[in-house]
DNA sequence: TGTACATCAGTGAACGCGCGTTCACTGATGTAC
DNA sequence: TGTACATCAGTGAACGCGCGTTCACTGATGTAC
């Protein structure tokens, strides 16, 4: 450890450094890329601590990586629901959430990758619900039982297949499965973000008029916003 | 390293041992998955011998990963180009290579994400072509200068887009740039296929329907074949 | 055909390194009286 | 107000480990004569 010592927290005001933990190995993911490169060790130096400090705070090294990854996926949720004004109408809200994801995705690759990486995560991910036959549009949106083991992956989705069960329902969307077809939207999202992560160079359409037509072609919106502010 | 020991390659058959390394450290990327697990002594002892005797054929760990990433590339698109009869209409081998694509990501999951999560790779993947302009079809599907930094991704992409032109010439496409809309079905199939590796209990679509949805509304096919063999 | 020797595939021991984790500790902060 | 003491945030040294790489070597295979 170089410079000068750090000083130390008050008394109760330890939870202090477990938040300045978790940063540092944020950073430390996004600025490596490797979750292999967030070693217990550098997050401590990237704080300015010595090594042991971290185990008053976490009982090992995995359990900050696991912490860094929930808190990931939750930025990412608050990231779309935070995307749009209240008095945008749901296709508006939708627009907004897509064109939100795939900015989280561009400016924070390295985390937006980390999201769908994790070996414990895929594993536990419990199946979100079966395809909703498509008699009525009453795809069971209301609050799901939360399973104990990491909710934060659902949650997300769930925003989306809300969204454009809430355009459906405003005649925005004529998408007979919101759920079936909020599956598709994800996946033509999250298949222009991580080629567009792994090929910046690559000559993909541009984010909103990929958006757009992603919108129209598999979630079914008979209706979308001109976009008023400037995408890449 | 326990066992009887090895049976030594005789006299000009050192290369024998160089190919037993190869298939060890792809053998030992797919089961890890993860790229760091891949170590040189873990690659000697999956193979039998000790750690230095690599040396012999790679100059340093890093070559051997490099070489399993080419590989697995040509591989992928081996894979694509073998996929359909020769007498297969246009439309019918563009469906088979999609469903090649797929197979390929399913089967050999860690192997496939590997494709597109080599920081050198991203960094020297250089511009594969610009948009052409919609007027004609004349997508410049000739041999193109080969960079001489890894061609491997560009080529497998290029599979794509020749097959989806040979559609537009046979009729069996409306496509206006098949290179564009060869780009949008790649973004579909890899949206899919990572999806699947990193949620297997995730209710996608099964992979022919995909696949022929997204045929037919991203790469403007007008005629599919009806499939003929089972799928996943 | 026999033998001395060169070649070459592969080995064993060792190196320095960074890692995660443990342990006994230090010394400033706050509290009891 | 002063002082002895408990608390608690954080430290420094050390451990065993697996890693990539180096080095001098071994011993079977093939060749020259």
């Amino acid at each position: 450890m170089t410079g000068p010592p750090r000083q130390r927290n008050r008394r109760g005001e330890g939870s202090k450094l477990r938040a300045e933990i978790l940063d540092a190995a944020a950073d430390l993911l996004e600025e490596t890329g490797s979750e292999q490169e967030v070693t217990l060790r550098a997050i401590a130096r990237h704080v300015g601590i010595a090594a042991p400090s971290i185990y008053e705070h976490f009982p090992n090294r995995d359990a900050i990586v696991q912490e860094v990854v929930d808190r990931a996926f939750i930025d990412l949720r608050l990231a779309l629901q935070g995307a749009w004004r209240p008095e945008t109408t749901p296709a508006g809200k939708l627009q907004a959430a897509g064109l939100a994801y795939l900015t989280y995705a561009q400016e924070q690759p390295n985390r937006y990758r980390l999201l769908f990486a994790r070996r414990d995560l895929i594993d536990s991910e419990p199946t979100i619900g079966p395809h909703q036959p498509a008699a009525d549009n009453s795809v069971p949106l209301g609050p799901r039982p939360l399973l104990p083991a990491r909710p934060a992956p659902r949650e997300t989705f769930l925003v989306l297949v809300n969204l454009l069960a809430a355009c459906v329902d405003a005649g925005q969307s004529t998408s007979a499965d919101p759920f079936g077809d909020a599956v598709t939207l994800w996946i033509a999202m999250h298949g222009y973000a991580m080629l567009r992560i792994s090929f910046p160079q690559f000559p993909l359409p541009k984010s909103d008029e990929f958006l757009d037509r992603a919108l129209r072609e598999q979630g079914h919106l008979t209706e979308l916003p001109a976009w008023t502010w400037p995408t890449a």
